[in-house]
DNA sequence: CCATCGGTCAGACCGGTGGTCTAAAGGTCC
DNA sequence: GGACCTTTAGACCACCGGTCTGACCGATGG
């Protein structure tokens, strides 16, 4: 994203420059955020700035690969699985590193990334109306990472773990939100909820992504009559 | 939220405030709108602008506020009910309601309110780190909106058609997340897919939301062994 | 040896932003 | 008529993201 020229710097020359717009994004947001502050505190001139990025966004944009890169191989792949069972297995370590993961980078975390966003988001598109998208470098990622939950989804259909009654992508848009909702549930209710409590609250919620992405037997699909 | 004095004046000059502050912000969004171009366009002076509002967040907010009022007097209440089938048909045909009047005024809709941030928001504690806050405004919406979903699945509990191994807030919060997810996915993909099958799958959607919230009978709480 | 060249970068500058402030006008009471 | 409070106009402020001029630098070649 940002011009070539800085990516032919030395990588010692192009640290400080991203560690300061970094810093100042996870603080403030993109809105608040301040490019003059951060070229005072990377210890460029402006014209330096402008050179090496086309733009505030761009700035951001870099500053966000490079934290998604980071976070992204800090929790590393999903593992194998070839069943039902052993597929939600792979998916429920797959969340505890991610969440472990943000826990450990809360900086890069609170960079607009925060865990929901790397892993699931969608969030730049819910938000495009209230919010100004930095220039789509949110829909860039949401759209990397529902392809990827989506590839995930598509996996666990093939071994039975899935249902497939639903179109792929609305499932996928589907469990993104509810895996957002649960994650920021725990976000929010962390300080305040007893530890053991918690504890015991990680499964149940990996049973409601089981409960609404399973397969469902249905007895006979035009009938709608109820049944007690 | 406008100071007082705002309230004191005679609704006809309130109103071409409000209107044109409300098309100014639905056109750009918080951040983008200028509140220059707001007091241009509503007549008065900048002097008279923070004499009736503290800031331009204050001024979002009453138009907000305005907005949503509408939108739910719009909508109306849900349907009574009194087991679980009549529980989740009343569910489905709020959501209804709130689909067509939310296609009924795109320009309120577009306000950065979009069906889903009204009725189930959320969205401002998710985007919080990405984008700032209006100064609380969509937090308030978020935790009304969140207040009236939590009611209603307590009601649903009532009747038996929801589920109760999982807390309540967190289960509002899921259920919020993949509503708001499902309706993202309808407004995305309105264009695109033909009308029936469309219409075949907004069943599909309400079956999801009965998938994830209706009670579920659990064989044996403390086994956990696979059984083919 | 020097002129020229592209690449690099410093910082003055620009229009626009949200928000403040002064001072005058209007309304209403004594 | 004068005092007092409310309302209003708009100059003004600091800061914003972004542009642009021109100084500086090392390499090249005549």
């Amino acid at each position: 994203m940002p011009l070539p020229r800085f990516l032919k710097l030395d990588p010692a020359d192009r640290a400080p420059i991203l560690d300061a717009a970094t810093r100042e994004f996870a603080e403030h947001g993109f809105e608040g955020a301040s490019q003059n502050r951060i070229i005072e505190a990377s210890g460029i001139s402006k014209g330096a700035m402008y050179y090496y990025f086309a733009d505030k966004a761009d700035l951001y944009g870099t500053v966000v690969d490079r934290a998604v890169a980071q976070m992204l191989e800090a929790i590393g792949p999903l593992d194998p699985f070839d069943d039902a069972p052993s597929f939600w297995a792979a998916c429920e370590a797959y969340v505890e590193r991610a969440t472990m993961v943000a826990f450990g980078m809360p900086e890069l975390a609170r960079l607009g990334v925060a865990l929901s966003t790397v892993v699931f988001p969608q969030l730049a598109r819910l938000a495009k109306h209230v919010y100004r998208n930095e220039a789509g470098v949110l829909d860039a990622l949401a759209a990397r990472a529902a392809a990827y939950v989506e590839q995930v989804l598509a996996r666990g259909q093939r071994v039975g773990a899935v249902r497939t009654d639903v179109p792929l992508p609305l499932l996928t848009q589907a469990s993104m939100g509810l895996l957002m909702a649960l994650d920021r549930w725990f976000a929010d209710n962390l300080s305040t909820t007893p530890p053991d409590e918690l504890a015991a609250l990680g499964p149940k919620s990996i049973e409601l992504c089981r409960d609404l992405l399973s397969p469902k037997p249905r007895p006979n699909p035009k009938q709608k009559g109820k049944e007690s």
